[in-house]
DNA sequence: TTTAGTTGGTCTGGTCGCTAAACAAAGGCA
DNA sequence: TGCCTTTGTTTAGCGACCAGACCAACTAAA
């Protein structure tokens, strides 16, 4: 199959060309109800499907037992003890398929593995691997082998692979620059494929930012919200929206750029302007300017300075103190620009949100026109390390349970 | 049937709710379909729409009979001359139904209304009665009586009015904030409802750039782009977002705020902050650091300053150009953000665009981080006054067609 | 233990809208 | 005049849904 990403965002005609419908859409749509709502609600009656969906009775036993032929659904013998005939109820059966996402950053590598229920199979991390592309990618190759090698032993169907990066990914799949990994051009689409032995599931490349926000949308505290944005800082900062419930790339798929937003006017920044948001808030600056012992480690050092902070190091606190506020500044533009349900800090920003989000909140409310702020709320992710690859993982699974596998 | 804003971007459950589908959806999705068809390719065959969409040649020519049964579409008798049996051509019938469109500014009160086929039917325009919203408001039903008097007596049934007000508009169809007209927290929606007559037809309230921008989107030079942001100056700015071919409004309806942008140093607001975008580089702004004589109308004055750009007059032209570059500043950051194919200046900026538009770009393509731009492309809106209007109008054809009327 | 009541799930018949294929209609071309 | 080409309609059939009847399985009370 060995799929690009494309098509994702196909040239326009006016309007949008409508595809037209008959039953085959209906059943898939149907199809996509029942496992939304059991993926909701499981674990559930075909009853209780039927009432709460809206559809007949009879229709939903037809679209439970076709599901459970393609064991995407499963009974468990369990009834209820209750007046009336037992039910028997439906879970979600993720057990014959995986959706396996990456993460691959400046600093480490991460695989996250999940079923279709949405329960997660294997969760990875590495030490980076830097250097060419094709270096990073085949070691991130060598973590995938293993993980699909894992899951196809347990008997499962491998339904795809995204993997994301901190860089500009444009529709084919290739980074055209990410400059925390030093890559600019690379194909990594056409590369990671390769290296995995061009397999017979998708494998597609998408922004890490992207894919931590959809791993919000999906997963995190304010999962649902349909208009969200994570914030995610590391070396550098970039910016995942989410608008309407969808993921918003953009024209080439460059969105959510938001690492040099001038937010000051001080702090010359590796792109050659002056006042980045990435220059004097992303982790590396904090860090930076909170002084403190140098540590090899992003992580390492994101620990100490938490240690610092708790022991309310001034030059720590007031280092965490002005990066908010910068990070609140940027929210602030942001939100006056999309009004956004919440907006989340991620990345290595979740540990030191704590000391981070009370200036942010004060900056970006005074900076938000609208009344109330729009109803703006800040908060940390709460994800953790594995948000980025869980994102990617979750794709898949949409990329699947939404439309293909149906047909 | 005085129906409400709200529903439209409804409370949301985890992942967006799937409505399941039954035949009338396959209905109403090829009915939509062929008026999609015929929309753009109109004059055409009952055979050319079948090939065209796939359909069946049966099933087209009972969706075209249901469609002239409601008098959506018409056959002319037109035959080709050409090998074969002569087609009977089928083209939109919009002579039935109006759609009508307001856009309620400080400056001015415009009226548009098409017809389904998304001909212009009205298009009016009045100096604005400042005031209480009440006040305002009732002059617009006044203009909106006498127009909806028209179309009626043409024969026509009006399907909805939409009516854009540059301010904040929540989705209940009230205004929060409008700081041009003064207004706070006015239930527009009601108000106008009201003044109506609390007609049978949908009266909905919208921001206008929104609206500005759905025009672009579909009627515009650059209609059909995917990922467009429609930038208007008045005396204030604001902007509308339209990503992935949808509405960006966000979570209360405040997104596109761009106005309150910090773009500069120095430039007192009204809002209280220094350095926004509609300080230094509104219309308002841009006249008065142009100097040259008083006009007591906005768009009197623009012709002035357009006269004295075009004699070459310094102050003009340097007041244009520092203009130009803050606008290419604001830009820059909501194209690092959203990646847009294209970014329209439209409102008072339509006829200075030709002096806006070098500064602006030159400096959006530089603070662009993407490559290239990410594509990015700047022009001058060429829909003239109406544009607001016009997306106004065409909101409701919009919801008409898509699904409502279909049912 | 029986019987009524309640709820879960399947079965039957019916409708609707799409498709395929045959057919009727209307003209060009030799 | 007869054949060809293209349009559009008709007919038969099918797939998917729905309503309601029906059967199944259990609780509760007589």
């Amino acid at each position: 199959m060995m799929q690009q990403n494309g098509e994702r965002d196909r040239v326009i005609s006016s309007h949008t060309d409508r595809q037209p419908a008959d039953f085959a859409d209906v059943r898939a749509t149907n199809l996509a109800v029942v496992m939304a709502h059991v993926r909701t609600a499981a674990p559930c009656s075909r009853a209780e499907i039927a009432a709460a969906t809206g559809l007949n009775k009879a229709t939903v036993s037809s679209l439970v037992s076709e599901l459970i032929g393609r064991r995407l659904l499963r009974e468990t013998g369990l009834a209820e003890r209750r007046i009336g005939r037992p039910a028997t109820m439906i879970v979600l059966d993720g057990s014959p398929y995986a959706a396996v996402g990456l993460s691959i950053t400046a600093d480490h590598l991460s695989l996250v593995a999940l079923d279709m229920a949405g329960e997660r199979l294997l969760s990875w991390h590495r030490a980076a691997v830097t250097g060419t592309p094709g270096r990073t990618l085949g070691a991130a190759a060598t973590l995938a082998k293993k993980a699909l090698a894992r899951l196809r032993a347990d008997g499962r169907q491998v339904l795809g692979l995204t993997a994301g990066v901190s860089g500009l990914v444009d529709p084919t799949g290739a980074v055209r620059v990410a400059s925390n990994l030093t890559w600019q051009d690379a194909p990594v689409q056409a590369t990671l494929a390769h290296a995995l032995g061009d397999p017979d599931f998708p494998v597609t490349i998408e922004n890490d930012a992207n894919l931590a926000a959809l791993a919000e949308h999906r997963y995190g505290a304010y999962a649902g919200a349909r208009h969200l944005t994570l914030i995610s800082g590391g070396s550098g900062v970039g910016a995942g929206v989410v608008a309407g419930g969808e993921l918003i790339r953009g024209s080439l798929g460059y969105a959510g750029e938001i690492g040099h937003l001038p937010v000051a006017a001080t702090g010359r920044c590796s792109c050659g302007r002056t006042g980045c948001l990435e220059a004097v808030a992303s982790v590396a600056a904090v860090l930076a300017a909170a002084g403190g012992p140098a540590e090899a480690d992003l992580s390492a050092a994101v620990e100490e300075l938490v240690r610092r902070a708790r022991n309310q190091e001034r030059q720590a606190l007031h280092a965490l103190r002005e990066a908010g506020r910068h990070l609140g500044y940027a929210i602030g533009v942001l939100a006056n620009l999309l009004n956004p349900d919440v907006v989340l800090l991620g990345g290595y920003y979740e540990p030191l949100a704590l000391w981070l989000l009370p200036a942010a909140t004060e900056e970006a409310r005074a900076r938000v026109l609208a009344p109330d702020a729009g109803g703006l709320r800040l908060a940390g992710s709460t994800l953790g390390e594995y948000a980025a690859a869980t994102g990617a993982a979750a794709l898949v699974i949409d990329s699947v349970d939404t439309a293909q596998l149906m047909a």
